[in-house]
DNA sequence: TAATTATATATGCCAACACATCTATGTACT
DNA sequence: AGTACATAGATGTGTTGGCATATATAATTA
């Protein structure tokens, strides 16, 4: 649903461009906070150009096919009226979790391992984050703008990661308080 | 994917039932790690009979069709295989977030206003689970290993809830910072 | 007694998404 | 010259999920 407002954004922020170039901008950019393929790029894009909201442009200097899409003013109007939808918060969904509901049916120690594992992987999660950091810093020398709002994204990421590894920490030391305790 | 396990573990925790006390189950326990609607249950439900890891019977006490699943042999197999999986972390995939990264193109002050309005929202989400908390604790009476591992999941729920206030409070405080510089 | 709610199952439909696959061209490397 | 990779687009297919809707019975409430 979002992936439609995803490329409006692109759009009506980085100017007119292909479907590869988008899904480029999308691995570079909100890569952390929404991922697109690329078939479902070029079936979203032709669905807002039914929808009258991006019109195509065949790139003749380009041997490829190269198709060049701009947004239109019902797309920024569209996009306006998204961006200042109200906030909804979304239910966690999270299979691991469920795993650690039904813990009582895992042989024990399994579940200790499990966390102590993605803990680590957490860990890496971090790192590039900080990695992320990073280039936003470089971008932000040309658009000081956009590197301030990419850095709360990034905020996000850096805090809701934080607490799954204090999570798995914590859930480490209880699950080692039950073993000694029986 | 997650909801034919997470069948099968009620079924393998909680005995024999039916597609609609699975469906109360769900709301009741894991809901607030997993969510599942009634038809989207049922036709769980067929393809776990299909693969043979449950079966069906008629309950001849009740005039209303009701239908009871007992897991198989095979269904506990299959359900301590996807117990044991590795924990791999799911990418953040947030609509909201996708906004604030196109945060340039909102009108100033709307921003704010939407962060503003998911903190309360949040906070809602914390008191429910504060209100779980004490759910939890009455199920322990009878079921203390149950409800160790609930407690963990509830954990989590409440620590990425907190990380989230967190980030609304910071957020909202650094758009005011914006605001005053301009 | 009538209306509503809870119990119980089932089907239809559509959007979103993931994954595989196909085609074709230009570029860089070996 | 051949291989691999990056660029560029497109289709097929299957799963999951969400929402609406239909059916029927039992229990509760007005």
């Amino acid at each position: 649903m979002s992936l439609k407002f995803g490329i409006l954004g692109i759009l009506a922020s980085a100017g007119p461009q292909s479907g590869y170039d988008i899904k480029t901008y999308f691995e570079e950019g909100p890569s952390y906070v929404w991922q697109a393929d690329l078939p479902q790029i070029y079936r979203t894009l032709d669905q807002l150009e039914q929808a009258k909201y991006v019109v195509v442009e065949a790139d003749p200097t380009n041997a490829r096919n190269r198709k060049v899409y701009t947004i239109t003013e019902e797309g920024q109007k569209a996009l306006q009226e998204w961006l200042q939808e109200d906030f909804e918060c979304s239910p966690i969904r999270e299979a691991n979790l469920l795993r650690v509901f039904f813990g009582t049916l895992t042989p024990p120690g399994i579940l200790k391992q499990q966390v102590a594992a993605q803990r680590n992987q957490f860990t890496e999660i971090l790192q590039q984050y900080h990695a992320v950091k990073t280039l936003i810093a470089q971008h932000a020398e040309q658009y000081p703008k956009d590197a301030f709002f990419w850095t709360l994204t990034l905020q996000a990421g850096l805090k809701l990661t934080q607490a799954w590894l204090e999570w798995c920490d914590e859930t480490i030391q209880q699950l080692d308080d039950l073993e000694t305790r029986e």
